[in-house]
DNA sequence: GTCTATAGACGGATAGAC
DNA sequence: GTCTATCCGTCTATAGAC
């Protein structure tokens, strides 16, 4: 609305796009009415069916603007580091970095709305078996594989299905922290340092994912009483 | 529908509330609709209303009923832990299990519906600000301040700050581990054994939690060329 | 306490002028 | 490519008979 006269008239589709994983973010796909976010981004009504046939089509592309080039970054940075490697078995902890410092790097994009997106991203993880699930999981198989056989190389002790698992434990974090990055606060009860320091936010996470991921099994089992 | 003639039928409110936490899970609260939900339960389209007073209050109801109890077995769990260590710090796993057990508990409890709710749990903790947030927010309070008063007698040299986010990851780990047990499998290619095993689940994520809380800050930088 | 009927608002999508 | 006007379905909530 007061961006109308600012902005180029011809990126109607991207304006639509940016309010698009703004409010999906906010407040879901359902929630979010064509003329909610038409209003939003200073568009006619009938812009999003014009540019992209239906409200489904435009959650779709959504995620595929932002979600291949992530997973193509993902992919990049999985061969440098194999490349260097010289055919060796890559440290566990370089492997988790590779994956987690793509969206890292993007909570701290908030002027391109790279943040927006991956708190949407977070958020989608958890959504039941609905298409977008789908879609998701078909837009993540390769690179899944891909980290999959790199972890297996780096663990090749560690049964296959324990590796399974704490891979799903390790995702399920990072989605956690990029959905809910304000729960935090909720725990300390006061806002923690510079909110949203990628660069500590990773070291964090990489730390504690490589200790779950590389911990003993059977070990620590203080459960009997502590006296 | 088929169950009406089954169940008794002064039993109304228990049918809607069961039925919502199905419905709320697989298709999100926008998405599920009065007629939707009170056709499944069988019951007439004003029945919501008049138990209830409104949706929201629905949504509201839905949570209190199994929420309230959780958190009171997960601190009665804490007080015996603690009655029995007289006064010495627990073991961090010890509260790491008193914590998820209560919710992986329920993974099993199919017949009950309480997996149909610890999965709609896990999804809307990544909600955004929402009052549904608040709520669960609100319902959550003490019993996250006794964990964390807990986790500090135990980890008395871990920086404060760390602390809390080292919850934060473990709370996202749990949240994601109960709303999209399916992952796993996606990641793994196949059904992971028997498929929610309650014990084999704790087990494992103790493990992987403990880790991860017990880690050490700066270990691992396995980040230069693994080479 | 349960039902039918309906009010009243809002949803996505499209036809057709410009 | 953009706009207005509108179709038609669904939504929550309620009024009032039983």
């Amino acid at each position: 609305m007061t961006l109308r006269a600012v902005r180029p008239p011809h990126e109607t589709r991207t304006r639509i796009l940016d309010v698009a994983e703004e409010l999906f973010m906010h407040h879901g796909f359902e929630a979010t009415s064509m003329r909610m976010l038409t209003a939003a981004a200073g568009v006619n009504l009938a812009a999003v069916n014009y540019h992209f046939g239906s409200k489904d089509a435009l959650v779709e592309a959504v995620f595929r603007r932002r979600l291949d080039p992530m997973n193509a970054e993902r992919l990049a940075e999985l061969d440098r580091l194999e490349a260097d490697a010289n055919g060796k078995p890559l440290a566990p902890q370089a492997i988790i970095r590779a994956f987690i410092r793509t969206s890292l790097k993007m909570v701290g994009d908030t002027r391109a709305g790279g943040r927006t997106f991956v708190r949407l991203l977070g958020r989608t993880y958890t959504e039941p078996a609905k298409p977008i699930r789908a879609l998701i999981g078909q837009l993540y198989a390769p690179t899944m594989e891909r980290f999959k056989a790199a972890f297996m190389r780096a663990l090749p002790h560690l049964p296959r299905e324990e590796l399974f698992w704490r891979m799903h434990f390790m995702f399920g974090t990072l989605s956690y922290t990029l959905a809910a990055t304000d729960t935090v606060q909720l725990i300390a009860g006061t806002k923690p340092e510079d909110r949203h320091d990628a660069r500590a936010l990773e070291e964090r996470l990489a730390t504690f994912l490589t200790a779950g991921l590389l911990a003993a099994r059977g070990e620590h089992t203080g459960v009997k009483k502590a006296a």
